[in-house]
DNA sequence: GAGTGGTCTAGACCACCAA
DNA sequence: TGGTGGTCTAGACCACTCA
């Protein structure tokens, strides 16, 4: 039997599938970490085929929004996972040495969204934002001058504190405090010479190349949730990029 | 009926016609931007349901290797096509301008590989290799200064003249006149100063910040075939960069 | 052994394209 | 109208995990 509905425009079962799983994620009927109810249960309740919800899952654990674990069960990803700590993190030493990040706390202010920002987040100019500026080292040597943007609506009490008890993944604390789970990024990279404050942050002769790198970061639904912006030192350590 | 074979590491069926049908690729059966055989008659050549070459060929698809064309049929994924032209090009301008990039040759001499590049291209220290220079020009002003290895054995009679002629698609040239796909890249980045002989090809001064992207393509197979340093100015454009 | 995801099949029907 | 890929189903069996 065929379940499609008459739709103007055509829209194959899978997907509308795909969508009624990510409203639950965003609902909060499973939580990060958490696993789904398996691939029959969804199929029976959803009224359609085992390989329907099998498919809608399979784009969602394509794009890392589910993880499936044989024998197991379907998660919902999350940031907690030691291996996907950093899972936006491109740098990586040149010598392959083990990463040793910690986490410099500098500042946490409450700011309001220029046009810029208002734009990328999708906020209104002038809206609260929180503006939170640290310092990445690597083994105690300076490497990341962190400039975050977030809306302050969606992180209601973020401060200083809870910034420097992330240790450095500021996803991680995302989720667990605020409930909200960054599923992809954007970035755009550029070279830069270091200015006057970033420079003694990190402890470099103004001039001195930088990568600059700008992301912004979507949760579900692709909504914009946090503007960043990295000045990185790349004499030991590069930005990796695979290209398919 | 279940075909699988008694194997002593478990591979899944449709993960062995992906490797035959990777195979008539790298044997040249069916050619970039061919059309290959239909679902129906790989399942029939393989001895296998239509739905277990469908999900071999939807892996090679997700690759960028194949095509698929509802309606018309699935083809051979090729650096001709328009679209797909500079794929590996993640520099864009900042302000959305078209993009009219011209190609201007430098240098193409014959050289033997280091110990850097043998390791990379997978050849012997001392192997023949060819070198080529260029200028990547937008809109008249100077953009990339690329530096280019590939091993002489892959890419016998490459010469300044095709290179000038490939009107600065180098892949779509090593396509049609040496048969070589390349289907992956990776590439790393970093902030370098310009020097002496960089500085001048670009117009600028030297200790000006550029985008260094170092970049090793992959033929079928995984077999890496080009070797790739370009710095860029990253004034008007940037490196974009998806992260899932 | 029970439960989960993973594979494979066979067949029906839909959407798109070209002649 | 015929051929291609795209969707959907139902059912069988395999591989993995854990109690």
């Amino acid at each position: 039997m065929n379940k499609q509905l008459i739709s103007p425009s055509y829209r194959p079962l899978y997907d509308q599938i795909k969508v009624l799983i990510t409203q639950s994620l965003i609902g909060g009927e499973w939580r990060p970490g958490e696993m789904i109810p398996s691939e029959f249960e969804l199929a029976a309740r959803y009224k359609v085929s085992q390989g329907t919800v099998r498919k809608a899952i399979d784009n969602l654990a394509a794009e890392n929004i589910l993880i499936r674990r044989q024998g197991k069960g379907t998660f919902v990803a999350t940031h907690k996972a030691d291996v996907t700590k950093l899972r936006f993190l491109r740098l990586t030493s040149v010598t392959g040495d083990k990463e040793l990040l910690e986490n410099k706390f500098i500042s946490c202010i409450k700011t309001k969204a220029d046009s810029y920002i208002s734009k990328i987040l999708g906020v209104k100019v002038g809206a609260a934002t929180i503006e939170v500026k640290r310092l990445l080292t690597f083994s105690g040597r300076p490497l990341i001058y962190d400039h975050i943007i977030v809306p302050a609506a969606s992180f209601k009490g973020l401060n200083g504190a809870k910034v420097e008890e992330s240790k450095g993944s500021m996803y991680s604390m995302y989720e667990s405090q605020f409930g909200v789970r960054m599923i992809r990024a954007e970035e755009c990279l550029k070279a830069v010479v270091a200015e006057k404050e970033v420079a003694s942050a990190l402890g470099l002769k103004e001039g001195y190349p930088l990568l600059s790198i700008e992301r912004v970061s979507f949760t579900y639904g692709d909504k914009p949730m946090e503007w960043r912006l990295g000045l990185c030192l790349t004499d030991d350590h590069h930005y990796l990029s695979e290209l398919e």
